[in-house]
DNA sequence: TTTGCCCCTGACGTACGGGTCAGGGTTTAC
DNA sequence: GTAAACCCTGACCCGTACGTCAGGGGCAAA
C-alpha cells in the first residue's frame, strides 16, 4: 500500500540512492514486499523528512544514527532530545556538533585573515609584489 | 652532492611520501640521479619550504601547482605576487582562496546558529526536550 | 506475452593531502 | 661481500554523502 523507492523521494525532495545509503547507515528501515521491494509509509516520509532536517541542520549521518532510536515519530515532527544524556551515542551530540564547528570557524578565520594579511590590497596596484613570508608560519630550518 | 628524499623531508618537516606527492602534482622537480633516485639541493629545499607555507596559508596544492611556474626562488622566500594578473592560471588566486574561505565561514556560521537554536541551552537542564524544527528548515511538502 | 519502466545489490568515483603497505632495486657501512 | 638502511613505483586506505553505472529481477499496461 505503500510507495516505492522513486515515489518516496521525489515526495521527499531526495533520490533513491541516498534513501539506500541513509539505510545502510541505520537511519531508516523501511519493510519489504515479499519480493524484496522497499515499502514507505506514511511513518517512513515522516521519517525521512526528519533525517532530512537533522541533516541540513548540520549533523552528520553518524550523528543521526546515533540518535536512531529516539527518533520518535509518532508525537510528530519535533527534535527528540538530543541534548539529553539519554541519547544514545553519548550526550550532547548537537552540543558536540556546536563545538566542532565553532572550532572549524575559527580556524577557517585564522586562515584567512594569515593569508589576507599575506598578500596585496585587492584594489592593489596589480605589479605589487607582496612582502615576506611572517615568522609564525616558516617552516621548521636547519 | 645533494640530500636523499628522506634527509630532505626531514629537513622540511614533511615526508618522504609527501615530497613524491608534491612532485606528483608538479609542485617540485627534482634531479634525478643516473640510477633514479631524487636529490634535493638547497633550491629544492628552499622551494618545499614556500611550498609549504603556501599550503600553510590555505592554499590548495592546485592552487599553488596553478602558479608553480612563478616560484622562483632566486629572489629568497618571499611571496610571489600571486594577485597580480601575470600568475599562470588566472588571477588572484589568493583573492578567490580568501572569497571561498569567507563562504565557508559564512556557511558554517549559519549552521552553527541554527544548530543552537534548535536545542535548549547548553547548562540548561538535561531532560529539556528541543521545540518543533524552524519552517524554514521544512523539506517539500506533499 | 511482450514492452518498458521501475527496482534490487554491489562496486567504483568524487575532493583533499597524504598514510601505508608490497615487491623489488640502490647505496652505504662493516 | 653482505647486510642494513634506504629508495623506487604502483596501488589501495582514510572521511562525507551520496552519483553513477552494471548486471539482473519485478510489475503493470497493452
Amino acid at each position: 500500500m505503500g510507495m516505492r523507492i522513486g515515489d518516496a523521494a521525489a515526495a521527499t525532495g531526495t533520490t533513491p540512492r541516498a534513501l539506500r545509503f541513509y539505510e545502510q547507515r541505520g537511519l531508516l528501515l523501511p519493510p519489504r514486499t515479499a519480493s524484496g521491494q522497499r515499502e514507505y509509509g506514511p511513518r517512513e516520509i515522516a521519517r525521512i523528512r526528519l533525517v532530512r532536517q537533522l541533516l541540513a541542520l548540520g549533523l552528520t549521518v553518524e550523528d543521526v544514527a546515533g540518535c536512531a532510536d529516539r527518533l520518535d515519530l509518532l508525537e510528530g515532527d519535533t527534535l527528540p532530545p538530543y541534548g539529553s544524556p539519554g541519547c544514545t551515542g553519548g550526550t550532547g551530540v548537537v552540543q558536540r556538533r556546536i563545538a566542532a564547528l565553532n572550532d572549524e570557524i575559527g580556524r577557517l578565520t585564522r586562515l584567512r585573515d594569515r593569508l589576507a594579511s599575506s598578500v596585496p590590497e585587492p584594489g592593489g596596484a596589480p605589479e605589487t609584489v607582496a612582502g615576506p613570508i611572517p615568522e609564525t608560519l616558516a617552516c621548521p630550518s636547519p
